[in-house]
DNA sequence: CCGTATCCCCGGGGATACTG
DNA sequence: CAGTATCCCCGGGGATACGG
């Protein structure tokens, strides 16, 4: 029963480290647009993503790409166009976020209905 | 098939909005783990989700509780013993989150097994 | 086109002390 | 116990301009 009791707490903390660990990586105001634009079109370059992610700056996208790529959930490819161009697309890390992606959506619209309205 | 790109198009922003909505609820530094903590409780009061959520201040844990209950995720309940004991509890609109907060707990794993380390 | 460099500001959030 | 009230600081993030 102690034991139990115990076990229970150990798991607890466990699951509460795993989900920090998640939002460690996708805090910030824009990480899981940007995720979802790269996701949602395979390949996407800068300034597409700048156009989808409504309102972010140029410093901001960058920024946020840059610990995307750190953290292994997107890959940067240049491309030898002229000018460059340059194409993001998801790991398979990065894609295991999809069905994430996909609930969150889901209960965007939930709450969109529920709480805010029209 | 010009229409079908707009519908397209159009679809993509729906979800982008939706994702959006979602995040504006449950960012900030503590929300998710707040959540957790009343979600594998079910009942849980004030101290001990401060106690839970390491780290957090009371001022933090008030305002952040006071959002969540603003967006009808949690439920407060004041106790009438004595001294005051306050109870927070999911609403079905909170507990619809469980999904997402599990998938969360399950990537934070493989994220740490893969970029973290150890 | 894809960023970097600067400058600047606001508010998220910490620390501490205090009340009903 | 469950918060408020203050004070304060840092860095997230905006705006703009520039460089390869």
């Amino acid at each position: 029963m102690e034991c139990k009791r115990e076990n229970f707490e150990q798991e607890y903390k466990r699951e509460m480290m795993a989900v920090q660990d998640s939002m460690d990586v996708l805090n910030g105001k824009w990480k899981i647009s940007i995720i979802s634009s790269i996701c949602y079109y395979n390949k996407r370059r800068f300034s597409d993503i700048s156009k989808d992610v409504v309102g972010i700056s140029n410093r901001m996208l960058s920024k946020e790409l840059k610990e995307l790529e750190f953290n292994q959930l997107i890959k940067r490819t240049v491309l030898e166009t002229q000018p460059i161009t340059v194409q993001y697309e998801l790991t398979d890390h990065g894609r295991s976020l999809q069905t994430i992606i996909k609930n969150l959506t889901a209960w965007g619209v939930e709450h969109r209905k529920k709480i805010i309205g029209n």
